[in-house]
DNA sequence: CGGAAGAATGTAAGCGCTTACATGGTATAG
DNA sequence: CTATACCATGTAAGCGCTTACATTCTTCCG
């Protein structure tokens, strides 16, 4: 492959010269530059960016841990950050399926030389962890911290005002006995989501209601919860699964059983993943914006890069979700329309 | 932040000492290796991996181009990828949501530097065309690409075959009249499976009962087929959607109609999404092994950066996607077993 | 017509590392 | 005790670039 001195040689130049035109904001004559351009076309030259980074301290990409995800999520979030990224000529250097500190902190350190700034999204790994193991001048920012002040940016979603929400709808619709299937124990979000249910309940004086059945996150753990609930005495008036996944595989036991959505039961979920739409009953969810997760987490991290902080401050963006109602909610059904899509109530 | 230089001053060695104990590979004496990891952690030190690239003429990471692609396979084939690239210690340098090949091969020349290779999905640009695009030396390989003999390894679905299967299937049930929804006439995945499709019908002596409505992939138009399927006069024996969104997009629009699937008529989609099986009926699908692809993808490179090549042989690994039967294509309802979870025929 | 100012280009240092080669020191054999 | 070998370490070059500074060549004014 050509370097800058085979250019240079080509076109009778310097390879200062070759560099100048390659970053053109020098004072490079027209016909030089013209030259240059030739003897590079020629050459099939490009420039080789690692080299570049080296001298100019940059490397215009935004390293990406992130744990080990279900499909849906990874996605969304992903394609926020990579959109964002493109839009700014950056690169993203990616890195998944971490599931402990210790291979997350191995991650980071490789990073150190080939990125500009890490974003950290880590359910598992507490906040003062990560401080010691991030390379101390590498920005970094945090999605979906442990809500902890944080040493850096963060940017997290309100997983317990959405829980409030949805609890309360269920309340509205006329439920009483609402069921929670919660997510892992070790999940920062899983955890919110279930304050949030087990608040809302209190403040509208159905302490005594609440009634958790512990899933996973995965769509078998919400099948096994849904048979869990089967094998009461009474079924609840609804069940709040803590994401879409394990709603869904709620949905399918109560199916298998004949009991009806939402008219035996309602049946609502959380992140409201594109096919959240497509089940039936469709289902009510909150919806969780995650590729603007991803979007905003690269301006923040481009934000640190970029702009000296005042001292002491660090941004903590909260993205609130929003209800999406649909049928697996609606208690008096015949409001349905029956013959048109589903309209969600965003 | 520490360079080896800091290191060797404070272990009082040389340079070469210092880079010798992080590439544990040379004789270094037990004391002066403690002695140098001691100074190392003191000054927190961890190697620069992008001059490191420079001399070694490696970066460890590979480059990932994709189109624009929508949720579920974009996050399993990253994921497959992620996956095989951390087991050999590699990285992943992310440019997603390229929809023209000037915008590709932009992508591809802002690459040269900082991978060893790339993985290029594209089911837009033609392989000539790559080829010229690509810096001459960047090993790179080529996923569902447009089936002609490339320059470079490949790795594609088997979706001609998959479509064949997915349609005897339909005709083994029974089914006759089976209308196909088309992909988007520029993609060659689409393409094939309609190839599949039409094939099969033929060899059948089914080729009067061939019935095209189009679709481009979205959930949108598949309920917008459904739709168009319902207006005619008689409705076919069986709906076989080119992917599973567009399937379950027919489903919703069928159930709007209170049409019974699979009773009334068989639906069929193609991927196996994972919500396939979640969807009310189960969707009959042909199981397209996506993470496969991208750890296939992931060894190629990998082979085609490590071993010389036999002059002129390049691998052409085509992954054969397989029948995934659920609910919606079986006509004899009765058979399923009401009580239990979908088993899949896998 | 001399010289200052400015534009275009060249020279060389250095980014943080690896590694071929040189050097010194110690053990072993003759 | 000297020659040989070998192990541990140091010296220095260089990966492909960018950029401060030096140099040259015009231009233009007094």
């Amino acid at each position: 492959m050509a370097t800058v001195y085979d250019v240079a040689r080509e076109a009778n130049v310097s390879i200062a010269t070759v560099s100048r035109v390659f970053n053109d904001n020098a004072s490079v004559s027209a016909a030089t530059r013209e030259k240059v351009q030739r003897a590079a076309a020629k050459l099939n030259y490009m420039p080789h960016a690692g080299a570049r980074n080296l001298m100019t301290r940059r490397t215009d990409t935004i390293g990406v841990i992130l744990p080990d995800l279900h499909g849906q999520f990874f996605s969304e979030f992903v394609k926020g950050l990579d959109i964002a990224a493109r839009g700014r000529d950056q690169h993203l250097l990616l890195s998944g399926s971490h599931d402990d500190a210790q291979e997350m902190a191995a991650a980071l350190a490789a990073m150190r030389g080939r990125v500009d700034g890490v974003v950290v999204m880590s359910p598992l790994i507490s906040t003062k962890a990560l401080r010691t193991q991030v390379p101390q001048d590498m920005p970094i920012v945090i999605v979906n911290g442990d809500g902890e002040k944080a040493f850096c940016p963060t940017v997290s979603i309100d997983n317990f005002a959405g829980a409030v929400k949805m609890t309360e709808h269920l309340l509205e619709q006329g439920c009483r006995r609402i069921a929670l299937i919660s997510g892992p124990a070790d999940n920062h979000d899983a955890q919110q989501r279930k304050c949030g249910y087990a608040d809302a309940m209190t403040r509208h004086g159905a302490q005594d209601d609440v009634d958790i059945v512990v899933g996973d996150f995965f769509e078998e753990s919400g099948y096994a919860a849904g048979l869990d609930l089967l094998s009461r005495k009474s079924l609840p008036d609804a069940v709040f699964a803590s994401n879409d996944a394990m709603a869904i595989g709620c949905l399918s036991a109560l199916d298998d059983h004949g009991v009806a959505v939402p008219d035996d039961i309602a049946v609502a979920g959380f992140d409201d993943i594109p096919l959240a739409r497509y089940v039936r009953p469709s289902l009510s969810t909150v919806g969780v914006p995650i590729a603007e997760l991803g979007r905003k987490s690269f301006e923040l991290i481009r934000a640190e890069l970029e702009t000296e902080r005042a001292d002491g401050y660090v941004a903590a963006v909260v993205l609130s979700p929003e209800l999406v109602i649909r049928n697996s909610t609606r208690k008096a059904r015949a409001a349905a329309n029956a013959y048109g899509r589903d309209r969600d109530d965003t």
